[in-house]
DNA sequence: GTACACCTTCCTCCCAACTGGAATGTCAAG
DNA sequence: CTTGACATTCCAGTTGGGAGGAAGGTGTAC
């Protein structure tokens, strides 16, 4: 009887588990945010069960802002030995200080919106009545932009700076 | 003697005069933000001197972070007399409320970060000892990942919604 | 033996917001 | 008449983070 679990996961297996979608996975190995695994004799992809932990870090640092290739800069760094924690450490508050400016500038963009409120309304404000003359009327209705939005990811960016 | 200047203008002035690129507002016309302007005999864009006041809105409404797309929105329906406020000033305030959670949640990311700061470090933190099983070498310093960051605008999107 | 889930690679497509370049036309100065 | 600065169009590429599908191999269950 083989064991229920050997220590090797397929990649939908790691998939379920994390939550990533498998073509997600192999975008990360691709872009080498996470190591290629070994291969079974089958050529089927077959990763530690460390890999669960590994690839949840790579979800949470995204969700707290960090680009792919931040994250794998840290991961990069940590695989190397380097100081597991020095480059890392600064790394991670850099970025933090950086949420603290975003969070920043967006309390000062929160106000400038306000002012732009008022200005929407200003702009040319009875000016357009005539549709020979305005600027502004779109040319024809059927050319909307496409309303496609996206939750969008905040950040602005860290170099992950070379090693000095 | 003619004018210094009559009202209207090339492209090439309104670039100047606003500080975006021709081919950003060929672009701005292009996907509906800027309405196609009148062309001159010779197929000139020639715009009323209003532009520079439009354009300034569309730069400054950008770098609150609203997307081109809720600006055309507001310019769109601004321009069909609709309301003139009643319809933006609702977009607008979604987009505050937007920003102030927003705010809340990169605050909440803060906490996060720095929890996860502690749990990089303890990432197998000394099994990687030996190269031959170490799952995290990457496999070739050359496959480095592209480390172009871009300053990331913030905004999670209120769409621009149907009439009702 | 055949259905079915799973895996592989490769390729194209999507979003926003541009940017760059090629090929061509226009216009004023020298 | 030529040069140079403008303008026009269209086509392709960029960045970041994937999604979707085709064409095929593998593995297990009934």
């Amino acid at each position: 009887m083989s064991r229920t679990n050997l220590p090797v996961m397929q990649i939908g297996e790691l998939a379920r588990a994390t939550g990533v979608p498998t073509k997600t996975i192999r975008y990360y190995e691709e872009i080498g945010v996470l190591p290629a695994p070994p291969r079974a004799d089958n050529g089927y992809r077959s990763y530690p069960p460390e890999m669960v932990d590994r690839l949840t870090f790579v979800k949470d640092a995204q969700e707290t802002g960090l680009t792919l290739s931040e994250i794998g800069y840290i991961l990069d760094l940590r695989s190397k030995g380097v100081g597991t924690c020095h480059h890392v450490v600064e790394l991670l508050e850099r970025h933090l200080a950086d949420l603290d400016k975003h969070i920043r500038t967006l309390r000062a963009t929160r106000k400038q919106l306000q002012g732009l409120t008022e200005r929407a309304a200003a702009l040319d404000p009875s000016g357009c009545t005539d549709p020979n003359r305005c600027q502004t009327i779109s040319p024809d209705p059927g050319v909307r932009i496409k309303p496609r939005l996206r939750a969008a990811h905040v950040h602005s960016g860290p170099q992950p700076h070379e090693h000095h």
